[in-house]
DNA sequence: AACTATTTATAAGA
DNA sequence: TTCTTATAAATAGTT
């Protein structure tokens, strides 16, 4: 605005721009307090330059807080009021719910029980008697699935066995092979970590299956057993 | 700054004020604007006029909400903005314990079992077991009370009839008295609203409990008869 | 809301 | 940074 007419846009030669800054930030400061003077008004303004460094300028009559609440008052009733306490009627929602699903869980648990009249009682143990049922049943499946897996490495071990016995039989018809030494890697193949159970070669009927897994004996006890 | 010098006071003339408040603000706003790009700045400014009127100005590339977020965190205000994270922090705890407490639920409830391995099954059997258990004796507990309350009504029952025994007697032995016509008002004294069930005056042996209740019978079905 | 005489702000140079 | 100053921009008072 003097010497020369300029395009407003940004200043790209830095030293220009931080002088340019500096100059018309005293400007804007020195109109908006003529203002503040002439119109009796408030005004507060927050500046933060290129490089982050930030001033302001307020109403000798009042405070930036001040001015910001009232300015929040007026126009973002629905910026932060509202949505700080729609957080508190959350928050309390939320404990509500908390406390509400803490009792259910005593109650479940056989205290808090007071406050139940004889109804509410015999349709609490109704349903937890369910319930029990059905965890139960569960049991009772993750027990199967381990028998299953159990008797699969089972079929494993007479598979092994019945080739150790086969291999056994031929060497001892065909007296040029020695006696083998040990049980070979087997171990692994079983999943055995340790040495695991000495298999002793015992010829065994060919389609045998071992009484343990063929009945309906008690489930718990067997998986005892193959755990 | 025209046709005249003037002095910064306020104008007193209130039309004269609010046009130069109109004029001026238009022209801080430009100058603002021209600030934000020249200078690569933010900048907003809060104006609350005589009148109570607000205006603001504000930086195309920022909001009111972050300018003023920035400019708390640089003078150290820290008004509420922590508080605010604050509640989002407990607001984020409570759903996860209300998440917990639910799958807790489910967990005694039979679902959501998956998640447990079979210690885990065992242990909650237990718990739900040892719950029910408390549950019932929760409900024997109240039948018992029941029990008690209904013997209570009786024995005053029992009392009741001895007395209406002895006044039929006294005035059969001396005919000087007619016979009553009613009950009394006995039903209130024994809780029974709208008439109740009528009470035939049979002659009592002296001390005989009823039999329905000096026996060890079943509570259950014992409740149902005096509910 | 427009005009314009005048004051004020400021870009560029020192 | 600050001062200077030619010039652009803002605006007080008027219409």
């Amino acid at each position: 605005m003097a010497r020369g007419k300029i395009q407003i846009k940004r200043i790209e030669n830095q030293t220009n721009r931080q002088v340019t800054y500096s100059k018309r930030r005293n400007g804007l400061f020195k109109k908006a307090h003529e203002l503040t003077v002439l119109c009796d008004a408030k005004v507060s303004i927050i500046m933060i330059s290129s490089t982050q460094k930030i001033h302001e300028y307020i109403s000798p009559t009042s405070t930036t807080k001040q001015l910001f609440d009232q300015y929040q008052n007026a126009v973002g009733v629905d910026l932060w009021i509202t949505h700080y306490e729609k957080m508190q009627e959350h928050l309390r929602k939320l404990k509500d719910i908390n406390k509400n699903l803490r009792r259910e869980i005593r109650q479940r648990m056989g205290e808090s029980l007071n406050d139940l009249n004889y109804d509410q009682i015999v349709n609490l143990i109704e349903d937890v008697d369910d319930s029990l049922r059905k965890i139960r049943e569960r049991k009772y499946k993750v027990i199967g699935n381990q028998i299953e897996t159990s008797k699969k490495k089972l079929r494993n071990v007479e598979e092994i066995h019945r080739n150790i016995l086969l291999e056994f039989d031929a060497r001892h018809e065909d007296p040029q092979y020695g006696l083998v030494d040990n049980e070979g890697d087997y171990n692994s193949v079983l999943g055995f970590a340790n040495g695991g159970p000495r298999i002793i070669a015992l010829r065994l009927p060919s389609n045998h299956h071992p009484n343990l897994h063929s009945g309906g004996g008690s489930d718990l006890t067997t998986f005892a057993l193959l755990e």
